[in-house]
DNA sequence: TTCGGTTGCATTTTT
DNA sequence: TGCAACCGAA
C-alpha cells in the first residue's frame, strides 16, 4: 500500500475505536457510493473527517486525490483544521471547500476553454439586479410589473436546473438573437417570453464583461466538463473520492457536477482489484446529509437527490445515524414531535444517551421589545447567577429584521452580543465601492463595476455622460471602458464632460499600471485605490457622522487585504477579489473553542450545523415563523417545519422559546397568534414562565367572567406569581393601549425595567437543575393550550371555544363580522388577529366539503385540523393550489 | 448635475 | 419605521 509520507498514519483503534456501531461502519465503508442520514447532532463531522482518514491510510489513497464539499468556508477551514491534527499538515493542501469555492478553482485552470477569461468577475446579488435593470431599461420593460428580482429567480431557477439559453429561447422566443441593438420587447405575448429574452441577453452581456453569477459557477463548471473530454477526464482521474456535506442542500446543477466530476456516467469499469476506488471507473461517492434538515428549496435544493440517492448511484448503501450526542431528550422529543408532522418523510427518531435535563422555558411577551427586554435579562441572570458563558448562548430568529428589538433589549441590559449577518460587510456601500474599483482594474471589460465608479465619488460625471458613452460604445461592439478612453471621438461630448472623463480614464490607467506591478500585494493596490480614487478624502471631509465608520470600515478593507496577502502562498489581486466574492455570514462566526464573551444572534438559517449550550427561539407566531409567506403552501410550511428542527436541535442543555403577543411590522403594530409550531411541541415538555400575554390575558379574563371558566382550564397564570393579574393589567386598561405609541413610552423600560420583576420568576426555577421545576411544570399545564380555547374533542362543548372569541370582543362588533373589515371610525386601534373571528366552527367542514374563498375562489377540502381557535383547514383550489388557511380568520363559505 | 425633499413601498431565508 | 427612488429647484 502506497503511503504517502507526509500522512500521519492512524491506526484503526485511533479512528473508529471511540465510536459507535454505525459510525464506524460509515468510517470504513468500502464501496462506490455511500449515504450517511446523519440526525441532528450525530457527530456527522467527526465521521466525516475520520473517514477521510480512513480513506488516507487504509485505502492508501493520497491527499490529492480527495474533494471534500461543505456547504460553507467556515465549515471548510474547520474539517481542514481536524484533518490537520489527524492525518498532519498535509490536509492544508487538500481540496477541503465549497462547491462555489472548487468551481472557481477549476474555471480559473481551465475556463478559457469555455471562454471565461482569466481575473473573470464574479457578480454578487446586487450587481446582476443592476444588470437585469440595465437590460429591462433597454428594452422598455416595465421594472414595476417585473421587478429585477422576480427576474433573477426565474434565472436562477433555470440555471440551478440546467436550462440553457439556448432551450429557454427555442421554446419561448426563437426570433430573438441577444445583442441585438435596439431592441423592444413592447408587448409581450407572454410573460415566458419575456423571461427567456431576458435570460439570453442577460447571460450575453455577463460574456461580454467576463463575468459570472452564483449560479454559473456551477453551471459553467458543468458546461466545461461536459464539452471538454480531455478536462473532464483530467478530473476523473485525480479525484477518486469525493465527499459532500449537507446533501440535502444540493441543487440540480450541483448534483450533476459530482456525477460528472466523479465520471458515474462515463461507462468505466473500475479496477477489478483495487482495495478503494483504484485508479479508474467511476470515484468513489460519500454523502452525507438530513432531510428533515433540508432548509434551502427556495434556493433551488432538491430534496429528492437525497432521497433518490440509492436509485441514483449503482450499488449505493446507506448508513443511518440516529444517536444524538448533543441535546437532552427533552429537546429531542420536542423536536421530534415537531418534525413528525411533517407528511412523506421518512421515519427516523432521534436518541440519546444524555437523560431528560431541564424543561423548555416558554415565555409569552407583550410585545416584541418586551420578548426582547425579558431574553436580555434572562441571559444575564443565567451569567451572573448560573455562570453560564456569554458565548454559550445563542438567539436565533426567523427574519433578519428581527435583529433590532433583540439588539436593543441587549444593549439596554448590558448584555455583549455579537450579530452574525444583516448587511454582509463587503454588500455596505463603501467597501463595495472600493471592491469595484479593483474589479474595474483587473477585468476593466466589467461594464457594472466600471459604471459603478464612474462617479463615485462625484466628478460631475452624472446619468448623461455614462449613457452618452454607453450608446457610442454599444454602436460600435465596444465596452463602456473602451468609450470611456475614447471619449475624445464621440460626437456632441461638452469639454464640460469630457474632461473629467479624461481624468477619470487616466486614473484607472494608473491605477492599472500600479496594479499590475503589485499584483502579489492586494493591500498596496487597496491603498492606492483608497488614496488615488478620493474615495477616502470624500469621506474623510464629510460631517456626516456616519462616514466615520465608513472610513474605518475602508482601513478594515485593507487589513482584510492585508491578512489574505499573509495566509495565501500565490496571492494575487483577483485571489482576493474571489475571497470576497464568496463570504457566507457563517463565516464570520469565531471558532468553536474560542470564548468571545458574546451572546451569538443569528438568523436560522445561519445556526444551521452549530449547536449552543443555551438557545433562545424566538419570535414563535404566525406569520413571523412560520413566515407569513410560507403559510399557506403545504411543502413551504414544511420547510419552515424543517427550521423549527434545525432550531430546536441547536440546543444542548436548555432551549428557549419566546414569543411576542404584538410585532412591529412594516411600521405597523399588529397582533400575532401563536406560532402552530407551538402546538406542535408536547406540552408537558415546556414550562411556560408565561403563557399569555396581558392582552390575551384580557380578554380571557373577561371570558372567564361571564362564562365562568369552566372551558379555558388553569392557566399557569395563576400560580407564578410574576404573572398575577395585579401590576399588569394597570398597563393595559390605559386608554392609550392600542396606539402607535404602545410598546415603549408607556412601559418600555420603567415598570419593567429593573430586573427585579423579571427576575421573581428566575429566583423560584433554576436552569439546569429540575427539582425546583416542578412548581411551574406540574401545575402549569392543566389543559389544552389556555389562550386558544379547547378542541372540540375535549368535554367542553365546540361551541364554547367560539364563545371565547366573541365574547372576548362583542362590543366592538355588530352583526356580520368580515375579517377584512375596515373600520369606519378612525380609531387608532388596529384590527386584532385576536378580534377575528368569523365564527366558523372547524366540525362544520369534513373532507371532500366545497367550500368558496373570496379569493381563490371554489375548492375541495383536504383535511381539517382542530386546535380550537387555531383551527386549519386544508383546501385544494386547483389552479390556485392547495392551501392551507386558518379557519377563523379565512374568507370562506361552506357551500 | 446635484441636492434636498417627499412619497411610496417593503421583509423571508443565502452560496 | 426606515430606506430608496423619484421629482423639482438651483
Amino acid at each position: 500500500m502506497h503511503n504517502d509520507p507526509e500522512v500521519i498514519v492512524r491506526s484503526p483503534q485511533e479512528l473508529i475505536g471511540d465510536l459507535n456501531e454505525q459510525q464506524a461502519q460509515a468510517v470504513q465503508f468500502r464501496g462506490p457510493a455511500l449515504l450517511i442520514g446523519a440526525g441532528a447532532g450525530s457527530g456527522k463531522t467527526r465521521v466525516l473527517t475520520r473517514r477521510i482518514a480512513w480513506i488516507l491510510t487504509r485505502f492508501g489513497a493520497w491527499p490529492s486525490q480527495i474533494l471534500a464539499i461543505t456547504f460553507t468556508n467556515k465549515a471548510a477551514a474547520e474539517m481542514r483544521e481536524r484533518l490537520s491534527t489527524l492525518i498532519g499538515p498535509v490536509a492544508q493542501r487538500m481540496w477541503v471547500s465549497t462547491f462555489h469555492s472548487a468551481c472557481v478553482r477549476i474555471l480559473r485552470r481551465d475556463g478559457e476553454r469555455i471562454g471565461l477569461k482569466s481575473g473573470f468577475t464574479i457578480y454578487d446579488t446586487a450587481d446582476c439586479e443592476r444588470l437585469v435593470k440595465l437590460i429591462a431599461t433597454d428594452f422598455n420593460i416595465d421594472v414595476k410589473r417585473y421587478t429585477p428580482r422576480q427576474i433573477l429567480a426565474r434565472i436562477s431557477d433555470y440555471k440551478n436546473g440546467l436550462t440553457g439559453v439556448r432551450e429557454t429561447l427555442a421554446q419561448y422566443a426563437p426570433d430573438f438573437r441577444p445583442g441585438t441593438r435596439g431592441f423592444r420587447v413592447g408587448h409581450i405575448g407572454n410573460v415566458e417570453e419575456l423571461y427567456a429574452i431576458v435570460y439570453a441577453e442577460y447571460q450575453h452581456r455577463l460574456a461580454l464583461a467576463n463575468a459570472v453569477d452564483f449560479d454559473d459557477l456551477i453551471v459553467r463548471t458543468v458546461e466545461l466538463l461536459r464539452t471538454q473530454p480531455d478536462v473532464a477526464e483530467y478530473y476523473r482521474r485525480k479525484f477518486r473520492y469525493i465527499l459532500v456535506d449537507e446533501y440535502q442542500d444540493t441543487n440540480h446543477a450541483q448534483y450533476v457536477l459530482v456525477r460528472e466530476l466523479a465520471g458515474v456516467d462515463s461507462g468505466e469499469r473500475p479496477s477489478p482489484d483495487a482495495v478503494g476506488a483504484g485508479r479508474q471507473g467511476p470515484a468513489w461517492i460519500t454523502v452525507v446529509g438530513d432531510s428533515d434538515q433540508s432548509i434551502y428549496a427556495f434556493r433551488g435544493a432538491d430534496i429528492s437527490n437525497i432521497q433518490d440517492f440509492e436509485q441514483d448511484f449503482p450499488d449505493a448503501r446507506t448508513i443511518m445515524l440516529e444517536q444524538n450526542y448533543r441535546s437532552t431528550q427533552t429537546i429531542l422529543d420536542a423536536a421530534n414531535a415537531v418534525i413528525a408532522h411533517n407528511e412523506g418523510r421518512k421515519p427516523k427518531k432521534l436518541w440519546t444517551a444524555a437523560g431528560k435535563g431541564a424543561p423548555i422555558t416558554g415565555y409569552a411577551a407583550d410585545t416584541a421589545q418586551l420578548e426582547a427586554h425579558w431574553i436580555a435579562h434572562e441571559i444575564r441572570w443565567l451569567h451572573e447567577e448560573e455562570g453560564v458563558r456569554y458565548s454559550d448562548v445563542a438567539v436565533m430568529y426567523r427574519a433578519n429584521a428581527q435583529s433590532r428589538s433583540l439588539e436593543e433589549g441587549l444593549i439596554q441590559a448590558h448584555v455583549p452580543y455579537q450579530l452574525i449577518g444583516g448587511t454582509k460587510f463587503y454588500e455596505r456601500r463603501e467597501v463595495k465601492d472600493a471592491l469595484a474599483y479593483l474589479q474595474a482594474i483587473v477585468n476593466p471589460a466589467d461594464g457594472i463595476n466600471m459604471r459603478r465608479i464612474l462617479n463615485v465619488p462625484k466628478r460631475g460625471l452624472g446619468a448623461r455622460a455614462e449613457s452618452m458613452v454607453t450608446a457610442w460604445a454599444d454602436e460600435r461592439g465596444l465596452t463602456f471602458w473602451q468609450g470611456v478612453e475614447q471619449a475624445d471621438r464621440i460626437e456632441g461630448m461638452t469639454t464640460r464632460t469630457l474632461n473629467p472623463l479624461k481624468r477619470f480614464a487616466a486614473m484607472m490607467t494608473q491605477l492599472r499600471a500600479f496594479a499590475a506591478e503589485h499584483d502579489r500585494q492586494p493591500s498596496q493596490v487597496v491603498a492606492e485605490v483608497l488614496a488615488q480614487s478620493g474615495l477616502l478624502e470624500e469621506l474623510q471631509k464629510s460631517t456626516d457622522p456616519q462616514d466615520q465608520s465608513r472610513v474605518e470600515n475602508l482601513s478594515q478593507l485593507q487589513s482584510v487585504a492585508a491578512e489574505y496577502e499573509q495566509n495565501t502562498p500565490d496571492a494575487t489581486l483577483a485571489g482576493f477579489l474571489e475571497t470576497t466574492a464568496l463570504v457566507a455570514d457563517s463565516d464570520q462566526l469565531p471558532d468553536e473553542a474560542e470564548d468571545t464573551g458574546k451572546v451569538t444572534l443569528m438568523t436560522l438559517h445561519t445556526a444551521k450545523g452549530l449547536e449552543y449550550p443555551v438557545v433562545f427561539l424566538t419570535g414563535m407566531e404566525q406569520g413571523t415563523f412560520p413566515h407569513s409567506r410560507a403559510m399557506e403552501d403545504t411543502s413551504e410550511l414544511s420547510e419552515e417545519r424543517r427550521l423549527a428542527y434545525v432550531g430546536i436541535t441547536r440546543a444542548r442543555r436548555q432551549l428557549y422559546i419566546t414569543r411576542a403577543a404584538v410585532r412591529a411590522q412594516w411600521g405597523r403594530a399588529s397582533e400575532m397568534m401563536p406560532s402552530q409550531f407551538l402546538d406542535e411541541i408536547p406540552d408537558e415538555l415546556i414550562d411556560w414562565k408565561r403563557r399569555e400575554a396581558g392582552v390575551e390575558r384580557m380578554r380571557s379574563g373577561w371570558g372567564r367572567g361571564s362564562d365562568g371558566g369552566s372551558s379555558y382550564g388553569r392557566g399557569d397564570d395563576w400560580d407564578s406569581g410574576l404573572d398575577e393579574f395585579g401590576g399588569w393589567d394597570d398597563d393595559f386598561d390605559e386608554p392609550s393601549y392600542g396606539g402607535s405609541s404602545y410598546g415603549r413610552s408607556s412601559y418600555g423600560g420603567s415598570s419593567y425595567g429593573s430586573s427585579s420583576r423579571s427576575r421573581s420568576s428566575g429566583d423560584t426555577a433554576p436552569r439546569f437543575g429540575s427539582a425546583a421545576r416542578e412548581r411551574s411544570s406540574s401545575s402549569g399545564n392543566g389543559g389544552a393550550h389556555f389562550s386558544y380555547g379547547v378542541s372540540g374533542s375535549s368535554p367542553t362543548s365546540p361551541r364554547s371555544s367560539l364563545r371565547f372569541g366573541s365574547t372576548a370582543s362583542a362590543s366592538s362588533r355588530s352583526g356580520k363580522v368580515t375579517t377584512r373589515r375596515t373600520s369606519p371610525k378612525s380609531s387608532p386601534k388596529p384590527v386584532s388577529a385576536l378580534d377575528k373571528d368569523n365564527r366558523l366552527d372547524i366540525n362544520d367542514f369534513h373532507v371532500g366539503d366545497k367550500v368558496s374563498h373570496d379569493s381563490f375562489g371554489l375548492g375541495t377540502v383536504l383535511e381539517t385540523q382542530d386546535k380550537g381557535r387555531n383551527s386549519i383547514i386544508t383546501v385544494d383550489f386547483g389552479s390556485d393550489g392547495v392551501k392551507r388557511l386558518m379557519l377563523r380568520v379565512a374568507p370562506i363559505e361552506k357551500l
